[in-house]
Parts: structure tokens; C-alpha cells; sequence
DNA sequence: GATTGTCAATTAATCGATTATTTGGTAGCG
DNA sequence: CGCTACCAAATAATCGATTAATTGACAATC
């Protein structure tokens, strides 16, 4: 808001880098899909698509190599980190250890304005068009998406455990995009799935929600494999 | 132990790169305590530390931004992540979550390798001395326990939450050398502790060993408090 | 006296060029 | 025919210099 009403005092200055808006971008065309697994990233032709230097790129890419969206190889260069079943499996299985560890603790503990905040993501989520006029996916539907899995979790006091949830969310939600590209891929509605777990969750039935949301991951998983 | 036997077919070229070597050096410095919190890093200076040019220490100090030890902040800089007792007891309580469930995981599904890494794990943690000659911590000892905590987890199937426990694993262990600066500081022996847990892990007495673990980390998380 | 505006010094971010390394192809050799 | 050595093109890493932003000191104003 600050930023919208502040009248420029300051000849606005650049808010973010060149490095900041490069990595969000690649980081958005790696987890959507439109960077394909295992591709190189080179570093020349990037600054280009961006109309940049090579070092804001390589400074981008160096901090999605932290995040595991991209791999480094000294001297060889950056490529986009590579996909398989047995990963995707292992994702799933974090994610049904983590997320169930969370809600848990957040059904326990959850205050009146987690409850509110999980009803808020949910209703903006039913909301968002799943993908735009021109069929493509959105992005704001996958903001929505991710934002309601982060506050179904984000009451249960503990920040880290909420960070590696949504770190797990990233690297299945790259699955499901990919999964989504292939030719016979079937889209699914499943809103109702998360209806269902806002419920389960709001109305403190722990058990019950942590199996939803487990089936939930697992259906997912099943997409791609 | 295959590049100490290569005889040097080709004339030895870089094995790593400049900003791998100073990402693990900044690593280490901030994690010993060497380099305080909120201490702000500037490139130039780092630069002409480690006898090289600005990039690869931006390089550097990026990769770090994204494991959470270096906090950045659009142009203002680099600065060492600030610590604080709420961030080590969620750290703490993040960690006696996390690590509970990898060790019942472990000791429900551990073969047989698992147990000989943990009892080799702990060989060594053992022999390791604490400091060396000159009162300093001692890095080698630092490693050992490391690798010992991550083999006890190791065993659970999966290499996320091994990942993970190893994230917290650093972070405590950043709280653990600042706790040791501080003047007032009482250095204990513990290594009955490890060789507690590591004796309950291998028997699969997986409600003792949690429950060990658990004490270990909210003794560690004492001394900074 | 507190607040705001201006300016110089400092430092961050970016750039273009240079150096070092890998890769892929080809010739020489067993 | 397969293997190694060599070379050239491609590309990764690094460097030094340039540009842009912030910070802190100081002056002007209310």
C-alpha cells in the first residue's frame, strides 16, 4: 500500500535488481514447466532473453541453485534440475510426513485468526480462474493455490516447518506442471478436495484432515506418474 | 580417491571454482562465528580478503542467501542472518519434530548398513578431538558431529527430511560457537550424550532414542540462553 | 530545535572485455 | 577398429571499470 500512495519523494529508485527480477522469473518458467528438466541454462543467451549482463543472470541462478530448482557444476556451467518417479515419490512422502506434522499442530494450537486466514485463502482460491481465456495456466490460481496449503500449516508455530512445507509445495507443484504438458494429460477438477480439508481443518478434526490432505498429495503425485 | 591416484592426464584444471571456495570459507566463517550476526559484508572487502574479484563473491554470498545464513537486501547489501533466542527455540522445536520422525522412520525401516554408518559415525565423532592444540574449535570435530547426527536419520527413506534435519543441524550449530564465545561460556563435556543415542538407535529403542535426542538439543539450545 | 533538502563520499549493481576450461571433432597410433 | 592425443570452437569464470543507489553530514527552513 505505502509504496502505491507515496507521491515518488525519491525519484523512484529501482526497487529491485536486475538479479531479484531474473531469478523470479526463472524461477516462475522452472516451476511452470516452461524450462524443462535437466536443459542447460546458458548463461550468454539468458542475458539476452533479458536484456542484461551475464552477471545479474549468474547471480540469479545462483540463488535458485540453493532452492534445488537448478543445478550448478563448476566449470560446466547451470542446468535446470532434473526430474524423476523416485523423486517425485520422495516429495509426496515429505510432504504426507511434514504437512501431517503441521496440521496437526495447527488443529492443537490454531488460534481464531489462523481459522480465519485458511477460510480467506480458501474463498480466494475457489475464486481464481484456473487457467486464463487463453487456456494457459495461471499464475494467480497457482499463487492461490500455494497460499492456502501455507495457511492450513501456518498455525502451527513452528516457521521452519511452514518454510519446508511450501519448499515441498514448489517442487511437487513443478510436477504437476509438467505432468500437465504431456499430451495425455487429463485436467481434473478437484477444488472440492480442498473445500473438504479447509473443513476437516477449520472444524479441528485432525484426523480426518490429514488424510484428505494426504490423498490430496498422493492424487497429485499420480498425475505425472 | 580416484583424483589422488590420476596421474594428471590433464595438467590439473580447477577442481572448483572461485566462488565455491569462498561460499564454503563464508559458510564456515559464519556458522564458527568468526563472522558475527548482522555483521554486513561488503564485496569489496571480502574481495580483497580472499585475493579475488568482486563476482564471484557476489556469487557467493548469493548461494548463501538462499540457504538462510546471509540475508540481502536489494540495494543495501549483504549482511550475516541475525540470530535471536525466538529463532533458536523454533529452530530447537523444529528440530525435536523433525528429527523424531526420522529416527522412528530409521529405526522402523534401518538395515543393516544404517547401523555400521551410525556406529562408524559415532567411531569417529569420538576420536575426533574437540579443539585442537590452540584452545580452537576444532573444524574436523565439527564435521564429525555433523555427519553424526546425519547418519542417525539417514535411514528413514527419505532424503528430504534427512535434508532438512542437516538445515536445522547448521543453524543450531551456529547458536551452539556463538554460545561458546560468549565470555561466560562453560564448555562441557557431552559425548556420553551421542553415545547414549547412538546405543538406543541401534538397539531400536525408538521412544529412548527420541526422547535422548530431544534432551541433547534443548541442552545445546541452554547454553546459548 | 526539529524537520526537510542538498551534496559529496561510500558502496552496490551492472557492464563489456579477458582469461580459463570444457567439448566435440579429427588425426595419429597401437 | 578402437583408443588416445591434440586442436579449435564454444562457453564458463573472472576481472577491472562504469553506472546507479544509498548513507551521512551539513545547510536551509519552518
Amino acid at each position: 500500500m505505502s509504496a502505491a500512495c507515496t507521491p515518488n519523494f525519491k525519484p523512484s529508485p529501482q526497487r529491485s535488481t536486475m538479479a531479484s527480477v531474473v531469478a523470479d522469473q526463472l524461477r516462475r518458467r522452472i516451476v511452470t514447466g516452461q524450462l524443462l528438466p535437466d536443459a542447460q541454462l546458458r548463461v550468454n543467451g539468458l542475458a539476452m532473453d533479458f536484456e542484461t549482463a551475464i552477471s545479474p543472470v549468474r547471480e540469479a541462478l545462483n540463488r535458485l541453485s540453493s532452492e534445488g530448482l537448478v543445478d550448478v557444476h563448476d566449470m560446466r556451467g547451470f542446468f535446470v534440475a532434473p526430474v524423476s518417479a523416485s523423486e517425485l515419490q520422495e516429495i509426496t512422502r515429505a510432504r504426507c510426513l511434514l504437512n501431517d506434522l503441521a496440521l496437526r499442530q495447527t488443529v492443537a494450537n490454531g488460534d481464531e485468526h489462523w481459522e480465519e486466514s485458511v477460510l480467506l485463502a480458501y474463498h480466494r482460491l475457489a475464486r481464481a480462474p484456473r487457467q486464463s481465456a487463453t487456456g494457459e495456466a495461471s499464475s494467480d490460481w497457482d499463487d492461490a493455490h500455494r497460499a492456502f496449503h501455507r495457511a492450513l500449516t501456518a498455525g502451527c508455530g513452528s516457521r521452519f516447518l511452514v518454510e519446508y512445507c511450501d519448499q515441498l509445495f514448489v517442487k511437487a507443484d513443478r510436477y504437476r506442471h509438467l505432468a500437465r504438458l504431456s499430451p495425455k494429460a487429463s485436467v481434473q477438477k478437484r477444488n472440492s478436495e480442498h473445500k473438504r480439508i479447509m473443513e476437516a481443518a477449520i472444524s479441528r478434526n485432525a484426523d480426518r484432515a490429514a488424510a484428505l490432505l494426504r490423498g490430496h498429495f498422493e492424487a497429485t503425485a499420480e498425475l505425472f506418474l
